[in-house]
DNA sequence: TAGATTGTTAATCGATTAACAATC
DNA sequence: TAGATTGTTAATCGATTAACAATC
């Protein structure tokens, strides 16, 4: 059961869940509202439901409450998932401070850096921990998801150890490519993202000046 | 010309420059190779790279120096880009700290933050300056991208103001839909990011027990 | 020449969307 | 009933990939 929604509708789901909770007075919103928030065609958010066989009531729309929970479910959101951040430096500060991760049923059960001047001091509630203890950590407190807030040189080292201690999901912050097998790695990158937008800002100067 | 670069390409090019750049010493990569750094496949590297009309040789693989200078050129990274940061906390920090901006011809042109206790102090060189300044400076100086790093509240109208100031690409950090029109915005979201690991997780749990 | 790898075709696969009957 | 909106089909579009001739 299960499994067959596709990655393409899964990569919107939480943008869904987000455009909803956004609608706190509303009790009901129909799939063309949904789609102007999210920026997607309303053919596409009734697909992406119908997956989830969501039951939208024909000439009225779909229940919010009934929907978020229903995308929650498809998610898998449906218990807590302790996090792990490695790298206590900006990033990993910025990340253990955003506290949308409780919001959405992250909890950060650790961080933890290798300089021993970080160690024993405090972001967000969470003391930071030694580097060392990383396998130990993720162990015992059954971690499943690793965020790597590391300088690019350390980040393939420290996927290594995250997926060699069980961890089954990476989300790396650090600006290079890393390759773990048996792993979902997810990359989030400032300057490819930035490039993205520079091949668009390009193309649109060349359509300007034809 | 130009333009006929598929979405999906576009988004690949970048992790190959990246992927390029992390092999120094080397003159030469074949697709196989570089398909294996860059978790893709080796005929959709090909492919990629045959819009770029990338010569690689037969038999022997694409000459490193050259190719990254082919994506460069296709990306449009043949300029700098000015970029303003709006907000100065810790993400705003953190993504000023990151000098990968540099790297890849982007440069801090300003950083702004509506709090007064912040304006003035400097982040990477860069001194922060008021966020009354902001259409200011970015006619100015020519900025044409605007990194979003405020709370998810304030992210729409800060979009607006980026938007009548003149900038045409947004980075938008904020755990927020901002909608934003005739400018192209894109989102980088840590809580998307782990809700769609969170899917994985929950589906491979179920594979195992199965 | 023999081995390797490109460039490109063509088949396949998956994702998007217009359209409309069903129905609240 | 009349108006609105869903759920789903079917057409279209775009992206992926195997395969292989071309050729270094």
């Amino acid at each position: 059961m299960k499994r067959q929604i596709p990655d393409a509708t899964v990569a919107r789901l939480p943008v869904y869940l987000r455009c909803l909770s956004q609608r706190a007075g509303e009790a009901v919103c129909s799939s063309t509202d949904l789609a102007r928030t999210a920026g997607v065609n309303a053919a596409q958010v009734r697909k992406d439901l119908s997956f989830l066989e969501a039951q939208g009531v024909r000439g009225v729309g779909y229940d919010i409450n009934e929907l978020r929970l229903r995308i929650r479910r498809a998610l898998g959101l449906t218990h807590d998932f302790p996090v792990v951040i490695v790298g206590a430096g900006n990033l990993g500060r910025a990340l253990a401070n955003y506290r949308g991760f409780t919001e959405w049923g992250f909890s950060i059960a650790a961080i933890v850096d290798t300089d021993a001047r970080k160690v024993g001091s405090h972001i967000s509630g969470t003391e930071v921990e030694s580097m060392d203890l990383l396998e130990d950590v993720v162990g015992r407190r059954g971690i499943e998801i690793g965020i790597i807030a590391v300088p690019a040189g350390a980040a393939q080292r420290v996927g290594d150890r995250l997926a060699a201690a069980g961890i089954r999901s990476i989300l790396n912050f650090a600006p290079t490519v890393i390759t773990v097998p048996n792993v979902e790695v997810r990359r989030v990158d400032l300057s490819t993202e930035l490039q993205i937008l520079a091949y668009h800002l390009t193309g649109r100067a060349d359509a300007k000046t034809t």
